[in-house]
DNA sequence: TCTTATATAGGAATTACTCTTATTTAAGAA
DNA sequence: TTCTTAAATAAGAGTAATTCCTATATAAGA
């Protein structure tokens, strides 16, 4: 996830989107943020360099980004909704406990499962996306 | 998910819950309602057949049911957590526009993944379920 | 540079959910 | 059956997350 600026603006227009600077600083906060971050966590984080943006914006553009594939929804079990910015194909390890999510990547799996349900052919069902809730506990305590 | 009202308290005494009228009808509308009812439609059904029940004691008691595994919680991409009273293994497959969301049941799915992950082992992980989310697009209007 | 469709600021409004405390109740014990 | 008490509920205020509204500002194509 090391976007240099060019890249992020490059990554808005290819998705045909205006670029400014608010959704140039919101695509690049949670990249750099990592680790899933909240609205709430986005906003503290921009505020540092544009101290201008509004809390609307911010939900705004983040509905944007997802609307336009630059950017992921990750719901938990708690109220508060978060993002990824990545937008390769993997999965989620969740600690149900500790609300601690990692990415999980696996591209064996992925294409056990398409194999998997190109064979079954659900019926009435257009495929876009399968992704895998994979629930536990951490044995450690790092991170 | 037919239950009647015999199984219904005989399901909260195995999970050593005591058995009150609310927490009756709450766990009867989940069953009853089906297709993954939000907090708010299980506070409407009830009160029909419960005036009195307080919109607190509702969110209590769907996480007193979720605790004790009478209930899951089903992740969705838009804001209000969903609830599910089937307990045995099954999938969602989920629309985002329309937010209608089915149950799939796939029992070779379950092995193969057991079997996966049994072989692949992941450390530091001590996996609890795993549940996929296919994403798409329904291609009826039916339901 | 000009134009205009699109985006943002600002903040009030709404929603979904949580918390607190006094009261009530389920269910085991006597 | 009645008593006892830990546990559950009602009521509604409180809170956090998110959405909505509209006047103003701006990006980017003409």
């Amino acid at each position: 996830m090391k976007l240099n600026s060019e890249q992020i603006n490059q990554k808005l227009k290819d998705a045909g989107l205006k670029v400014t600077p608010q959704r140039h600083a919101i695509l690049e906060a949670v990249c750099r943020l990592g680790n899933h971050p909240t609205a709430d966590m986005v906003i503290d984080y921009i505020r540092r360099t544009h101290p201008g943006i509004a809390t609307g914006t911010v939900y705004k553009v983040l509905d944007t980004l997802v609307d336009n594939h630059l950017v992921r929804r990750v719901k938990t079990d708690k109220d508060a909704m978060r993002y990824d910015a990545i937008m390769e194909s993997h999965h989620h390890i969740y600690c149900a406990e500790t609300e601690r999510i990692e990415d999980y990547f696996d591209k064996d799996l992925d294409e056990m499962l398409q194999a998997y349900f190109q064979k079954k052919n659900l019926h009435n069902f257009k495929i876009e996306g399968i992704f895998l809730q994979i629930n536990g506990n951490f044995n450690d305590n790092s991170k």
